[in-house]
DNA sequence: TATGAATGAGTATTCATTCAT
DNA sequence: GATGAATGAATACTCATTCAT
């Protein structure tokens, strides 16, 4: 929209998708108000939609944004990881990021379901691209002859769904005492199996 | 609500019902339109609130309907199978349920975020109540020795999410040609495990 | 929109567009706020709307429904009125609606220029067809030899363009004392050419 | 506002009141956008702001230039001509003008109706000077009696708003097919009645 | 002096819920 | 009991005007 921003507009197109995380994580697109967006950001209405098409757009850029911040994070976890380590490390890389910004999380996890149809597409596109990483730690092992040759595609998806998945099941979130107890379950049964 | 509901009225809310879960599943929550759900019901707005308190209660009733009808299916097909087997026709059953009723099953998953925060509690509950089918009988492969003694109620949530979550992700869907592959893979690592 | 509407119905609905000329034959269309012409008719917003499409249907039936009621008086004077008086009386008949009538009377005037593009062709078509009375009279004259055979058509839409713009025409509206004077050229000015 | 303006405030405030006219004649005052006359007259929004007081401000000034130019032109036209010429010439001078600046045209008939309250009788003052030429001109007529002693004032009014009139009511338009048979109409109901 | 980013009052329209018939 | 007309709170978005740079 602007070919070039000053610092401050840049700050201040910050400060207005952070209001809107936060609202959009906590209340969802539809009851999210554009006008107590624009508030808690402190900035005027007009200037919110100066930097955001409409509501669906700033909806869109929230979302990219938290994906963006989440995976590097749990991108960097899993860089200097061993195979055998691997899904407890992904487990507790989301479970971590949960605790410390649970709208964000919460925020990609459910992004999909309220997104306007448009968007749909090119979200699941950036999907893709944020597993790239995690899909090549596990080729590396598969060549390394330490993991399965399974469908690794299918995998990932498996794993990372999985992982938001527990942190959206109230009673056995991170929160929880039995955090251990579910931990260990996912990482034995991922990495040995169910059946004896 | 009524102590006693005559024959009419009894079909009269459930026509309700099915109005209501065809637009809360292709529309979700927050677009569908009251006065749409009655006509398509064939009664006046006034009869519909006679039967529902109000919108959210008409969501939680149509989830809560949705729930009942496919784990009582899903629990039908899981009676009879041995363990080496679980894991594959539970995600068939999953996958065969979504094919046949792609509105209610989409519905039942989204629910929770849909739902009003007044609602989650109750709805999960709920969602515990339609496990124990499922817990029972892996509990019966534990006694026997042919399930390991992992812990189950775990288990079951995860088995349970990620088939559903399997039919949200929209290239690995029940539709694709790679079903075969995605169900494999499934099986596969959960019966058996990812490292070597 | 309703295939019957009850008497109540039908009061309300004239309540809501007596209320609706009069803001937009003081205010004009821009101005004018759904708001107030709702409260001013002592009915709620959505009232409004379900009588009405939109602010533009609104409008355009005040327009409407002005028109009727204007032409269907000034017709009335003319009915039995000798050709060497016409003008006279017609000049008289609109000066008269004015003086009783003045928002509806400029709401008339004013509307082509106000309304939005989609309305005016079926404005004009409307228009011509309360023209008829008048042309008809006219032609009576020319067949009676009594008033020149010029373009009638034309000659009607002179005679009435003038009538409306002499009352926009501030200094020399009904209300001045002019009055007589202003009657007096216009008549004169038609009846020379007019008559044989 | 400004005690001297350089040559080249001259000139920007003449592109800023091009570009109003050309916005307001078009799309009326209510449409018209501040932002994009600024834009489209090459300057900034705060510039416009300094030219002209505020949007009513710059409708009136844009509105008093194009009645200045085009009563200029039509009063050129009138200046040579007989009487018995008179009211043909003065009509096509309305539609030459029409046909070859319509948006102006268009601006001044409708300004009235368009005006804020506060500067309809300045303007009201305005078309009275103007009226002034043509008035002079017929009262020549009268010294030298060729032209009826009417109300010369009234008559004006009546010779030019029909003429405006005309240009407005779309089945008579210059553009029209018809054009010769309305002008005929209208000169010769005007002279019939207005020479000896 | 020129600019255009920031502002927020203002407004058409929707839709859950009520209640008179 | 059943109906659907009436209601008005709620909300995204625009645009004239200001003012810091």
């Amino acid at each position: 929209m602007f070919f070039k921003m000053t610092k401050n507009q840049i700050e201040r197109k910050l400060k207005i998708l952070k209001a809107a995380i936060q609202s959009f994580a906590v209340s969802g697109f539809h009851i999210s108000d554009i006008d107590k967006i624009a508030k808690n950001a402190g900035v005027g209405k007009g200037t919110l939609y100066r930097y955001f098409q409409n509501k669906e757009d700033l909806f869109f850029e929230s979302v990219k944004y938290c994906m963006d911040e989440m995976y590097e994070e749990i991108g960097k976890k899993l860089e200097n990881v061993g195979y055998a380590d691997f899904v407890g490390v992904l487990f507790d890389a989301h479970m971590d990021y949960y605790r410390e910004h649970k709208d964000t999380y919460m925020l990609v996890a459910n992004a999909i379901i309220q997104m306007p149809e448009t968007s749909v597409d090119f979200f699941h596109e950036l999907h893709k691209e944020k597993m790239k990483v995690i899909l090549g730690k596990l080729e590396n092992g598969v060549k390394e002859g330490v993991v399965k040759d399974v469908d690794l595609e299918i995998l990932v998806k498996m794993l990372n769904v999985l992982s938001q998945l527990f942190c959206l099941t109230k009673d056995i979130a991170p929160e929880t005492d039995d955090y251990e107890r579910v931990k260990k379950t996912f990482v034995n049964v991922f990495n040995y199996g169910l059946l004896k």
